[in-house]
DNA sequence: TTGAAAGCGATACCAC
DNA sequence: GTGGTATCGCTTTCAA
């Protein structure tokens, strides 16, 4: 394994004078700077980050911890951060929590240990514990779902999504919205259930809420549950992707056809939801911008670029109504 | 930062011997080891991998590098990968290739840089240089694809599900299948375009391929294409689920029925496959365990468990008829 | 069994 | 502008 001493032998020059040279200080002369990539090519030098790091006291790789990426919208963020993590010359170590507070928490032990630059993390619980993270110095942001006020946070507004998913069933024709709702101590869970009641009390609709893990298989047991329990909904709006395709399994297995015998309306636009039977009506976020924008926060954190105040971005949802949710008159 | 030397000194030993209590050394007496925890833990001591990594020569860190997250075979590797890596005490670095062979040679660089203990590659071409990493003692698995006879590989018959695929459509009662292939410089996409030709070859019936990029845009292009310039076709064999995508849409702007009047097959089963209209048929690849297999091979090679000769597993498809292969005859 | 000390490889300070 | 060298924090010989 060629070093840094090797290169510097071979042009002649100190090793000091190698590392300006390849790390582009200014000061290095050109005849100096020639030489030293002329060696450094010669003997085929490649720097070791590890020992960087060390000395630098710091690394260029950025923690990502989500539920799962087996999720079209975790997956969406994934691809945002990855790519602004790139550009900014850092890598992402992936993490799947699975909405597990233990991982998360061994996770978060790796990222500091590891000393990563930076976390962009998708807490399971409000109260998920970063201090560990943040005391040593490393910038974190939530997203998806807040961490207190100090940790800057990119969410959505998934209470008027949610709200205004549910107004569009009402209006659509759809008499009486049940709401297929995530688990609940999941932030984004309660504040889209809270979206919903807030549309139906308006409407002076009675509240149907049934919580599940936000999985297909959470899906499916909430609509059941509803189902089973509340013949009188005729429609039904759903926490996020993944119970959507469990709940469309479930009425499937019940005959009921979505749009016609049931309406229905889910949190998160995905590249098949358009091409379902019929097509998904959908509450999108805007899931690669989210990624983006929360690794474009972290370098500039990394890089001290940023004042101290905690930042906490908002972003809006769209609704995509196609077909699912409009009451076929068939 | 409390550095080991500061938990030595709190319990009255030396580093090393700290360094030993806490990696589970057994010739620490019991005593020593109850005093440097406790030191340790007063402290609030956290070992430093980074310079644990210098040190020992090796992180314990494996690069995953994929084309892209975003596709739903890749995510279900990814997540094996994970899983077993996790297990191993190993964390994984993502790295989306997005099918540019300098992003890939980007990556491997970055990963020899770093030192990672692994590398799990599906690289773009079979002629990928992994020589970098390779020479500097680092296992490399590849996936999906193989990488020449000397590098690991784990990967799937692609030709055989093809084959079967495509007699599947035949038998189903259509007559002119076209297939809607991958790029041609990709493996998978011509043992799929091979697979397809022997089975039309057999029986007496012309082979008409298009080829597109292995994304919707890709997929649409290929089914345009197709149905443009081939109005004798009734049925479409797609070579992967993002391009599966792109063909439905495709068959939507015309009117086209899948199932009805265009019968479908496509590789790779995906959650939302038996929920579209028709529910899909598929060739289904065991992707998980792709994934899982991969990261075990890597771990034993990186244990130096395994002996030197390479390792080429080839996992079997699934045949999945759904709906959309069936010629219905309403 | 434990301790002392030599590195792992790059960087950055300080002196020239 | 360049060189010498201490240092980052841990592991691991080697000697006791």
């Amino acid at each position: 394994m060629v070093k840094i001493v090797d290169v510097a032998r071979a042009a002649g020059v100190a090793p000091s004078t190698v590392s300006r040279a390849l790390n582009g200080d200014p000061t290095v002369t050109q005849e100096y700077l020639d030489r030293v990539r002329e060696a450094a090519e010669a003997l085929g030098y490649r720097p070791n980050r590890v020992a960087r790091s060390l000395r630098r006291q710091s690394t260029d790789v950025v923690a990502l911890i989500i539920p799962d990426v087996g999720n079209n919208f975790c997956t969406a963020i994934t691809r945002g951060v990855e790519d602004v993590a790139r550009e900014a010359g850092l890598s992402v170590l992936l993490c799947n929590s699975d909405e597990d507070s233990a991982k998360e928490a061994m996770y978060l032990d790796i990222a500091e240990a590891q000393r990563v630059a930076g976390v962009v993390i998708a807490p399971h619980s409000q109260d998920a514990d970063v201090s560990l993270v943040v005391d040593s110095g490393i910038p974190v942001v939530a997203i998806d779902r807040h961490l207190g006020d100090k940790v800057d946070s990119i969410t959505t507004d998934s209470r008027t999504g949610a709200r205004e998913a549910t107004a569009h069933l009402l209006e659509a024709g759809w008499e009486r919205p049940g709401c297929c709702g995530g688990p609940r101590d999941i932030e984004t869970a309660w504040w889209r259930a809270d979206g919903y009641r807030d549309a139906v009390e308006e409407a002076g609709v009675p509240a149907t809420i049934a919580h599940g893990t936000y999985d297909r298989e959470g899906g499916a047991a909430a609509a059941a549950e509803l189902l089973d329990g509340h013949p009188e909904l005729d429609s039904l709006f759903i926490s996020n992707e993944q119970m959507a395709l469990g709940v469309l399994a479930e009425l499937g297995r019940r005959g009921l056809r979505p749009g016609v015998d049931m309406g229905v309306l889910t949190f998160d636009d995905t590249p098949w939801a358009p091409l379902m039977a019929p097509p998904m009506s959908v509450v999108e976020q805007p899931a690669y911008e989210i990624g983006a924008r929360a690794a474009r926060l972290l370098t500039d954190r990394i890089r001290g670029d940023v004042s101290g105040t905690p930042c906490h971005e908002v972003l809006p949802t769209r609704l995509v109504v196609r077909e699912s949710s409009r009451r076929a008159t068939r």
